[in-house]
DNA sequence: TTGTTATGTTCCCATCGAGAACAAAATCAG
DNA sequence: CTGATTTTGTTCTCGATGGGAACATAACAA
């Protein structure tokens, strides 16, 4: 496990450092400060951007004026560079979407489909429509678990252990998959709500709850890739049995299938989504029954969000999905019952509750992110010159 | 946030890297072994190793020859080199030890104290007893969490926000200090059960649960540094209010505590661990109750790993404390509950479960290893020359 | 117009690790 | 006992890297 030893690995290390502090930052920077963020010289910073722009990785434009001093130039993606795609493969339908140096991404397509795994096969043909000589890496991003990356299971498309090497071949660009959950995640802590976060987590809430932990701003995947299945943790003292095959998971309180439950459907079959919508509608119209069934949601996901992070100890916690309705709607229910359930001597700091802020596009955020960490990898950057 | 740049980082970048590998190592390698593991070429070893040899860092010895071949040298320990001492302050006893490179430790000393922090003063007394030239870091274990590193919180000593900036002062060496159980998790991470594990998890079981998330060989270890308390979640639907402040925890259910209540005892206070192993014995020898005490505990363990397992996926769980007992005598009923709590797919893939080997003296080799981490730092071997 | 300030550019230099060639010290085959 | 083989140590040269100093350049300010 060799990490670093010639002088030729260090230029790429420095290299690979510039590009991802380009990729990171907020604001595009100047050449001048890119050489003080990565301590070193102005001369070196030349040397690497040169040889970068003529990798066609980095473009330098100028920069207007801002004082006095020397005008300089503002390092941007170069126009001819290497783009990544990013799939987002939902129950129905799937989008596509390009994103360059920097995670802006563009929308290519989207199309709806048979909730099959032919959707493969379509994707493949959307990204062969529009992917040319600058397509690098794709990202997808997929619901239900990818075990060892590349088993993917999603109960509620009755795909059970879909083998991806068979559906993502040799004809495919280099290709990365991951949970929807986690790249969601991901996004936010890239580019969202833990933005500059250590430690934090973030839950997604849909017909049930799965989530990621994440750790200077990557996540947690596990031994097998499939970490993250927090809503399959009996934090609620529910007595039912879960799809899943456990008893009593968080996930049977908290999302759309509990309010199904709660009135009077059968989760798992469909129209769960359209009704957790009318539940927030009439709660928000002042219905009694609609409210409660907010509150009990509401509490039993404040209650779980305790329990985790008496384990995990996160600064914060974003939510996506339904989660940013029940965090506008129902806050106080919310960190009231995360509080009971935080140990008393930690509920004087208690983790940041927020709503995430890349919001639907997180899935797609997160698969872009993980396609650019391979373009963003030493190796990658080497092999480009 | 400066990684690496100049020419003279990768040198120390490489030393580190060197000297890391012989504390790892199990078996104590060749120079030439050492030149192969590194990626590096025999040249740049000998140079490497011949500045460490006069930095007092590493020393060569002749190694027996083993085949064909020029003779080589094993590279081991300096005799003069820096130690790490070791601190495991318990309940009423600690334990000091010195730890060379390669993590054997020796104890120094040991005592009783008055469960008072004056404790600290004791402990002083004895590091300046046993440390002389040699002494570079001091590690420091003791349970209860210690909040952003400094503020500690041993309930059971009555020890409420305790200061540790005032303890330990500046006439202290270089201490850094973590929490017993994350430590003794460290240890089976870095020697023990869990050596070579991406994602592993720790639990000690004594009078409640506490434990820790183990990543490529380091502790997770939070925002404000006190993640790790999984046995206060829900896990087990347990009614009961916790000593901590909230209902249900799953301590209630496992460890010495949950054996004194069973028993009709009082948790908290005094002879839980007495009780817990005349129970243990008990059990052995074949009494009904006590056995059926241990089923309950073992089954309320396996029941929390299960659900643990699916947020984290962890590839091997290693207990210690009393989880060393019960994996013992109770491994089906552990696993069996484990398995029930683990989502439907991945019962075909469950965490191995595994007796820690560290044993005992994990908080005590953890301490030793956060210590051995401060020196294997290039800051600190780049002082060093 | 002139001074100030921030940046770009060009040079030289110390250091690092690679690689090749050779030397040294053991085992193995006869 | 002798010579071939194997593995490692040692020495030397070389290209590449980043640091630093000196200088050039282009804006702003007085």
């Amino acid at each position: 496990m060799p990490q670093t030893m010639t002088s030729a690995d260090l230029r790429t290390r420095n290299q690979v450092r510039l590009l991802r502090a380009v990729h990171d930052a907020v604001e595009p920077f100047t050449r001048a400060e890119a050489a003080r963020l990565l301590g070193i010289g102005r001369n070196t910073a030349a040397a690497l951007v040169g040889e970068l722009e003529r990798a066609r990785l980095l473009h330098e434009v100028p920069a207007e004026p801002g004082g006095r001093g020397r005008p300089t130039t503002l390092l941007v993606p170069h126009p001819e560079g290497p783009v990544a795609f990013a799939v987002d493969l939902r129950e129905d339908t799937w989008t596509l979407a390009s994103a360059g140096l920097g995670g802006g991404a563009t929308e290519l397509e989207s199309g709806e489909h048979d909730r099959t795994p032919a959707v493969f096969a379509e994707i493949r043909e959307a990204v062969a429509r529009h992917g040319g000589e600058r397509l690098a890496v794709l990202g997808l991003a997929t619901s239900g678990p990818i075990r060892d990356g590349h088993r993917l299971h999603v109960s509620h498309l009755g795909w059970d252990e879909v083998e991806l090497d068979d559906l993502i071949g040799a004809d495919w660009p280099r290709t990365v998959v991951d949970n929807d959950a986690r790249l969601a995640g991901l996004a936010e802590a890239r580019r969202g709500a833990l933005r500059g976060t250590g430690t934090a987590m973030h839950f997604h809430i849909d017909f049930d709850i799965g989530g990621t932990l994440l750790l200077g701003g990557d996540a947690q995947r596990g031994a097998h890739r499939i970490a993250g299945e927090f809503g399959h943790m009996p934090l609620t003292g529910s007595p039912l049995a879960c799809m899943c095959g456990v008893r009593g998971c968080w996930s049977l309180d908290v999302g759309a299938n509990a309010l199904v439950r709660r009135f009077g459907g059968t989760p798992g079959h469909g129209a769960g989504r359209e009704l957790a919508q009318e539940v927030l509608r009439r709660a928000e119209a002042g219905d009694a029954e609609a409210g409660a069934a907010l509150d009990e949601n509401a509490a039993a996901l404040g209650r779980g969000l305790g329990a985790l992070a008496n384990a995990l100890d996160p600064e914060a916690i974003s939510l996506s999905g339904l989660g940013v309705e029940l965090i506008r709607l129902r806050r106080e229910v919310i960190e009231a019952h995360c509080a009971e359930g935080l140990m008393a001597f930690r509920r004087d700091e208690p983790p940041r509750i927020t709503a995430g802020t890349v919001g639907a596009a997180g899935p797609l955020t997160g698969a872009a992110e993980i396609a650019w960490d391979v373009i963003l990898s030493p190796e990658w950057v080497r092999e480009r010159l």
